[in-house]
DNA sequence: CATTTGGCTGAATCATTTC
DNA sequence: AGAAATGATTCAGCCAAAT
């Protein structure tokens, strides 16, 4: 029953651990994430059925019909039906995700909101929602409603506990050095990315913008990662993964998607490592505790350290540790002190003299961590 | 237990029908909801509490404190309690409702999904999902998500048959002549419009901004409609129906939002009539069959009429019908069938000769009906 | 060749009245 | 109650044809 189509790349064989890596496998999803082996998966996207109801066929004012999502493969009895199937594939998806994995679901207000609703019953950990604003939507013809020009994405980790992959520098370089925020502005997969077939047909109904999938997998994969499609269609995301250096899994049962996926990834050159490396958040820097200074004599036991405005001082011991009045402590734990706030960065707050002129204990810091850095060079 | 605040407004006698019009309610929505008449009201918007899961203080990246919402009335022990309570006030809700009354319930991630799941459960018919996209919503400061830019709403009828209140034009009107769409651009409550008690701190901690309920009035009521809100906090729903001449009742648990609301929404002069009024929908016209254009001699029987392109004929019969070759029918019909399209407007389709000059034949239909309009005028 | 115009289309829970 | 008739209504983007 379950088949395995043949393999888009050579580099199946790279990921040890028994994964069919970047291959189509062609069946039920449930079934064949079952197959696969728990807790190796970095990042699942899925793009489920969205359960539309559609009892009637749509015309625009000029008379002309509406080609709108009928398939049989999104017709469901009922809300329970539906549900029932989308936590059995989201179970089966948090199986097969690592414990730092993370999972994307896209969907429309007709699903999305039990999708949601079944990630938390499910124990997932929601990150964030998140909104694709459609440029060119399509318009509502009757006007007895809001042009629906979004669709929802929820983002969530396998579990509380879960260290998610977010580049964060990635994405805020990427938005004009702003955070990138919850609501995505793309057009809709028009003109030459829109795959058809020999009549000149879409191939899929609702194929996804690759401009989509590539925020998603930049901002939270890295090269080499992962990523499990279990509702693959024509291969948006395979096709993506590939351009990013990212491996793939993808899953589908139309025989027809799977061909056009086959032939649309087969076509594309894996991305060069260089080009698809994630631009690297600020390096971790080594932790540098300030007893660490005294031992080093950079500060000398004894020195009145003092806030920039002079209104409190304290005293430098030899642990490293501060003394200021009734207080004692880190330079966290005694700068919060000597203010009555809730906490403090010590490094910032507590100045020195050094050479005639005030300075931050945090200079001495950066000095040392040069230093380090020397030495590892 | 139950306790009515002091009315508002004069105007709550108008009302009849028993509803404590232009007032707030003190004490649980379900217990006031139940209290009221089943399908008294016209429309309902809820901001409920939002199940925040926040087990610690948040920080911003210079140690200040941020101050969060932490109140009592946002904690759940468990999603199963949310649900619950949701669906309790729900289900009271849609009782109140008139048979063709909508509901608008505003969250965020945290809740949405759940309360999405529930409408849909209890028969509500969803209308729209719409994003409140925050044009200065507060960062992410641990840089470890995309910054929660937006809120979700959405707009459900009480059933799939209800027939709700859409001002489509007055929305195509404000929005530069097109569509208004699912995503909405907003500022958050800040500065004059943000309600701070004598200490200078807020009163509550989600006031929601009177541009967005601006716009969900205006878009979904008509004035004089009774809007209700069963979590009225500081009385934004209150204070925006009022300006826009719309009937409300308030219900809100704690006295320091209700004694805040009574003051805001006192201070307000309800709108003038001429000054809400929506922007008409094009006037609903009365119809004229193209039967009726025949006997009043405006086409005699027998007259050509052809498609704007000269490609089809038809003459016109003395009962109103078209004849065109072996097609007979009327107008829609047979302007279908000699296209071999599913439909046709056969007031737009079909034209005749008038004078010289060819013109559609809805041109007569105009003239009929503006002589109607001076009889009944 | 550059520019304009017209046609086509996209995940849509898209009507109301009369017979 | 259900079928059929009637009638109100569209936006951005891409592409091909025309100017």
């Amino acid at each position: 029953m379950l088949r395995k189509a043949r393999s888009v790349s050579s580099t199946a064989a790279m990921g040890a651990r028994n994964l069919p890596l970047d291959t189509i496998l062609v069946g039920d999803s449930i079934s064949h994430m079952n197959g696969l082996p728990a807790g190796s998966v970095d990042l699942i996207f899925a793009d489920p059925p969205y359960n539309l109801q559609l009892d009637q066929g749509l015309t625009r004012p000029d008379q002309s019909r509406v080609d709108a999502v009928d398939d049989d493969w999104d017709k469901f009895e009922s809300f329970a039906h539906y549900d029932t199937f989308s936590r059995e594939w989201l179970a089966a998806a948090r199986r097969v995700l690592k414990p730092d994995g993370a999972l994307w679901v896209i969907g429309s207000y007709h699903n999305i909101f039990r999708l949601g609703a079944a990630l938390q019953d499910l124990d997932y950990w929601l990150l964030n929602d998140v909104v694709w604003r459609k440029s060119n939507p399509m318009p509502n013809f009757r006007g007895t409603r809001f042009t629906n020009a979004h669709e929802t994405l929820i983002w969530a980790a396998r579990s509380q506990k879960s260290r998610v992959t977010f580049n964060y520098e990635a994405m805020k370089l990427s938005n004009d050095e702003t955070q990138m925020r919850s609501d995505w502005l793309f057009p809709i997969c028009t003109g030459a990315e829109r795959l058809k077939d020999e009549d000149g047909e879409k191939v899929h109904p609702t194929q996804k913008p690759e401009a989509l999938l590539f925020r998603i997998l930049n901002a939270t994969t890295n090269p080499g990662d992962v990523v499990l499609d279990p509702f693959f269609g024509t291969g948006t995301t395979g096709a993506v993964a590939r351009k990013l250096g990212r491996h793939f899994i993808g899953i589908e049962r139309e025989e027809s998607y799977v061909a056009a996926a086959l032939k649309r990834i087969a076509s594309i050159r894996p991305g060069q490592r260089e080009a698809v490396q994630i631009t690297t958040p600020k390096r971790r820097e080594a932790r540098v505790p300030f007893g660490s200074l005294v031992e080093q004599g950079l500060i000398e036991p004894g020195t009145q350290l003092f806030d920039p405005t002079r209104r409190y001082f304290a005293m430098v011991r030899a642990d490293g540790s501060l003394v200021s009045g009734p207080h004692q402590g880190s330079i966290h734990k005694v700068g919060a002190l000597v203010q009555g706030a809730e906490a403090c960065n010590g490094w910032t707050f507590w100045h020195h003299e050094s050479r005639g002129r005030t300075a931050p204990i945090d200079e001495l810091r950066s000095n040392i961590r040069a230093q380090l850095e020397l030495l590892s060079a």
